[in-house]
DNA sequence: AAAGTTAATTTGTCATACAAATTGACCGGA
DNA sequence: TCCGGTCAATTTGTATGACAAATTAACTTT
């Protein structure tokens, strides 16, 4: 169980994601106790220091709990610091059911069209200048490729979701870049690329662009819902129970209650 | 600088509180490079073990960053983990600025009526039986004291709220109580108590669990929006940008480009 | 059987030593 | 003068062994 693939070299971070994939995986299940600081120790052949060093990092993810002479306790899902960048990578690894990507989805769809209204009447002279360039490196990886199957380049994508909500001038809605970066590399490795269409992307991208610099926070929060919208199709997904805007009415997407365990 | 306020013992509790507000406070500046571990070991006279289990936990925060040789450089406020219980606390005590809190307003308006409305599509028996239950602790409270300077249980209204939010059915919502029991405390800080009106509150509140009950998701997204525009009003402050709706129609509330430093 | 006492276990803290990594100074040569 | 490399100093990272504190579980006594 704890025993470490055979492959790789015993390291901190590798001992440390071991066990962070074990919990995420539910191989280690909620309120499980885990063996001693000694015995890890022992095990995975490296000092109790070292093994402590781990613990308290797993406990600042809110994986684990713990109290003297009881040991260290796993916490339940509810209690993982989700939107810490590690656990997300770590989670993209191992939750590869649908309801993950889903929730990460609906957690854009709520936060990002209003991102993008916020920065059309904040954004200053710095961020424009910068959500323009991303754009445009967005743009220039699809250039280069003219073939139908072009790619975006992730990582300006990526950029330029972040800078539009760190000009939506609120610390809060700039602290889900980890977010953003996640649900696009978990979007590209679940689909193959080719069911993406690159251009209308692209485009979508560009309006969003455009209502930013001409000030229209309401064209902004109704492009960005589009982009994100478009990811969701593509991959076959459907949100329910969010209430969007969509043209000029009140739109309420889907009605099936769907009860989650 | 680095002193401890005499009053208080030399405990590793203390000693992280007192670096976390030098930092929150801006008394150490971003980029600044901190003393060594031994020199802080020596200083609050406790050994280097715990002097790098308290920076750990700083690291954890985002609040620093380490490397071998260079010492522990302080991050700026865009790396910091707001979204943390305890970072919030130490926040609400520091930054008494208004922006701080109008974020947290303004992130609450984005997520919450989101969270009520999915709510209304997804919550199990459970999840409706917990929420009316934290709804009627805040009546009971509110009756009890049946003068009109009556003052609701902060705690049973912080749990209707998280209630909500778990019953989104959507894992990362969740992860927004910390920032609701934030808001909370910062609000009834700040507010006189007296320019609170409860009983309106109360009658807000009464809305969204209908709402919620009847399966109305439009109707829960509006009266959550309601409550926390109550808060802000009553606070003599106002949102500008966000995109909400309101009765029937779209809203654009307010239009004053605002920017922020 | 109940309550209090003791012993054992496990995490928390301490002290010391050494390893690893990075910086900066020093030195040599073209 | 500038470039490059070597070496030493500094600082964080890891290892080890010991003891403190806290909590559980067994045990004893009434």
């Amino acid at each position: 169980m704890f025993n470490l693939p055979s492959e790789v070299l015993v390291s901190k971070k590798n001992i440390l994601e071991h066990l962070a994939r074990l919990i995420i995986e539910g191989r280690l299940r909620t309120d499980e106790i885990m063996p001693t600081e000694m015995s890890l120790s022992s095990h995975f052949g490296v000092s109790r220091t070292m093994v402590r060093d781990i613990l308290k990092t797993l406990e600042s993810k809110g994986f684990i709990e713990r109290k003297t002479n009881v040991g260290t306790r796993i916490r339940s899902i509810h209690s993982w610091n989700l939107l810490d960048q590690e656990v997300l990578d770590w989670s993209c690894g191992a939750l590869t059911q649908s309801r993950f990507l889903l929730s990460l989805l609906e957690l854009r769809l709520i936060i990002e069209p209003q991102a993008a209204a916020l920065a059309a009447v904040r954004a200053n002279d710095v961020d424009l200048q910068q959500i323009r360039a991303h754009y445009q490196r967005m743009s220039d990886s699809v250039k280069k490729e003219p073939d139908p199957r072009a790619i975006l380049d992730t990582e300006a994508d990526i950029d330029f979701h972040k800078a539009i909500m760190k000009a939506s001038g609120n610390l809060f809605v700039s602290q889900f870049g980890g977010a953003i970066r996640a649900a696009l590399h978990h979007t590209i490795y679940l689909s193959n690329k080719a069911t993406l269409d690159v251009f209308k992307s692209l485009e979508c991208h560009h309006k969003v662009l455009e209502a930013i610099e001409n000030r229209n926070s309401e064209a902004a929060y109704l492009s960005m819902a589009k982009v994100l919208n478009n990811t969701i199709t593509d991959l076959g997904l459907q949100t329910t129970g969010l209430i969007m805007l969509e043209g000029n009415s009140v739109n309420k997407i889907g009605s099936f209650p769907e009860t989650l365990p």
